[in-house]
DNA sequence: AAAACGGGGGC
DNA sequence: GCCCCAGTTTT
């Protein structure tokens, strides 16, 4: 690839960087972990009222690893396949106690290993508890970096990939977060709002429709 | 590679 | 009513 495609690349990276951040609240692994996992096929407000319910009666990886998944199934029911997800972070925190000391992993060979915890969650987890560079590519990033024009993939694991090679690590995980603001706020899956989107001028997607439309969506 | 898990909100 | 959601596991 051309190196001032590749400088380009990283620029567009910086600007959705700055203009849209992720809220990062939380900071607690345990409770990272686990409404992570809560969050998984689900949309953000049904995550928040689920793992609300879950940590006022359950606070801490000790609590919830004595728990039985009927006393939690209608705490995170809002969060949807509550009865597999609640086996899961109860067996989750049933090894972070037992095998890691109470302490959730900060590698990811340990993450992997835990009920529900995949390269996604894991991911999450390492970039916004660990600091460390995570790039889980999801629907959003595949999505994003393809109509940009960053990469041309079929699969997330493709994408993944391909930004790795373009883009420096320290971008790995503020990128991962920014570009699933952005999806949610102006590039949508089916209709992207391409007229108020602020790096349009860059985009593969929006410059090969700009002139075979004439502004609608 | 495809199915299954799943409630809640947008259209 | 149908589709989607910071996926993961099982078949």
């Amino acid at each position: 690839m051309a190196e001032t495609n590749r400088r380009q690349i990283i620029f567009v990276c910086k600007k959705i960087i700055d203009l849209f951040p992720r809220s990062s609240f939380e900071k607690d692994p345990f409770r990272v972990l686990i409404a992570t996992i809560l969050s998984q096929r689900t949309k953000d407000e049904n995550t928040d009222k689920a793992s609300k319910k879950l940590f006022e009666s359950f606070p801490d990886v000790y609590s919830l690893s004595m728990a039985k998944p009927s006393q939690i199934y209608d705490l995170i029911k809002a969060s949807g396949m509550y009865r597999q997800k609640a086996e899961r972070i109860i067996k989750v925190s049933q090894i972070i106690v037992e095998k890691f000391n109470g302490k959730i992993p900060a590698n990811l060979h340990d993450l992997l290993s835990l009920p529900g915890v995949g390269r996604k969650t894991a991911n999450i987890v390492l970039y916004h508890c660990f600091c460390q560079p995570a790039l889980a590519v999801d629907t959003h990033v595949h999505r994003i970096s393809n109509r940009l024009g960053f990469v041309k993939t079929k699969t997330p694991e493709q994408t993944e990939e391909g930004l790795k090679k373009i883009i420096p690590e320290k971008f790995w995980g503020p990128i991962n977060g920014a570009m699933v603001e952005f999806g949610k706020k102006v590039c949508l899956p089916r209709k992207p709002k391409c007229q108020e989107c602020p790096v349009n001028k860059y985009c593969e997607y929006f410059n090969s429709i700009k002139f075979s439309e004439n502004g609608k969506n």
